[in-house]
DNA sequence: TATTGTTATACTCTATAACTATA
DNA sequence: TATAGTTATAGAGTATAACAATA
């Protein structure tokens, strides 16, 4: 059975036959996929009305449990200082989250979930955990534990 | 040894013990390894003054043998017309394509490599499979054909 | 002087829809 | 009427740098 990339694969072979495409093969698949789980895990958030770099930061609250600082938030999610204060705010004015001031250093602050944010993001933890599951549908047990260990040793090996 | 997931994973599991995460083992790790592969082959097109839609174009066209048109060419790279549209112009700029004028239907044309847009083209894929194999240092033979036989599984299935 | 976080600015990229020419 | 491709417009999102307050 074909792939999309087998046929680009395919395509290359007839035009170029010297060009080694097994790097491609794996590289390119990786990419396609991404793209397909983006879309779905998107599709899931803005039916709840988060973008995912939004749903990203109060993921990052909820998991970590105290509040963090808009700096270890942006370094955290690779984004700029000035793109993650621009999220913060419009995630405070929807009541997602609030900032507290710092007692200890006045010109910082931590970033904290609220009781509406908590419930926000545990509703919409609960439909993505489900729409991830459904994506991976398609491998059994063994080969999900699989592509988990070989993603972790790319990931080591960078 | 941990990854970066394992972190997080675990920083999910002392939050909400019930949470089941293999899902988002899998897919947080394939989307980190998206965004760590994309730097790397952006890095090598950059060095060549392309973006990478527009190395996607020029590498759909050159494997394709034949001119395509501009609708063929934004349907197989998910992009709208008026995108592509305005990708297409400033490539005809820097003379790596041209627009050949249909004879049969004369609302449409033909997108066409130039000789130096061949060139350019045969120069930066030589770059970009060198670069694709060295982000695949971390697997061995058998580990890279598992790999790539996964995420296939996982394309067929969506 | 350096750092935290915000604000102002400009830039890139895109989708949408209006538009022209042709089928 | 429908379609191919272009153009005009507006929107989303970002990085950068200037900025104010504090260390």
């Amino acid at each position: 059975m074909n792939d999309p990339i087998d046929n680009i694969l395919q395509q290359w072979n007839q035009t170029k036959p010297e060009l080694d495409c097994s790097a491609m093969g794996i590289v390119g698949r990786l990419l396609l996929v991404n793209i397909n789980w983006k879309k779905k895990i998107e599709h899931v958030l803005t039916d709840k009305e988060l973008s995912f770099i939004e749903f990203d930061i109060l993921a990052t609250l909820r998991r970590n449990q105290i509040p963090l600082t808009p700096t270890e938030l942006y370094q955290t999610l690779m984004l700029s200082s000035g793109a993650m204060s621009t999220r913060i705010e419009t995630l405070v004015q929807r009541g997602f989250i609030e900032r507290v001031a710092s007692e200890k250093d006045r010109r910082s602050c931590k970033v904290k979930l609220t009781p509406q944010g908590i419930k926000a993001i545990d509703i919409v933890l609960d439909a993505h955990v489900k729409n991830m599951s459904g994506m991976l549908n398609g491998l059994d047990g063994g080969e999900q534990k699989q592509l988990a260990g070989l993603l972790k040793k790319v990931l080591l090996s960078d």
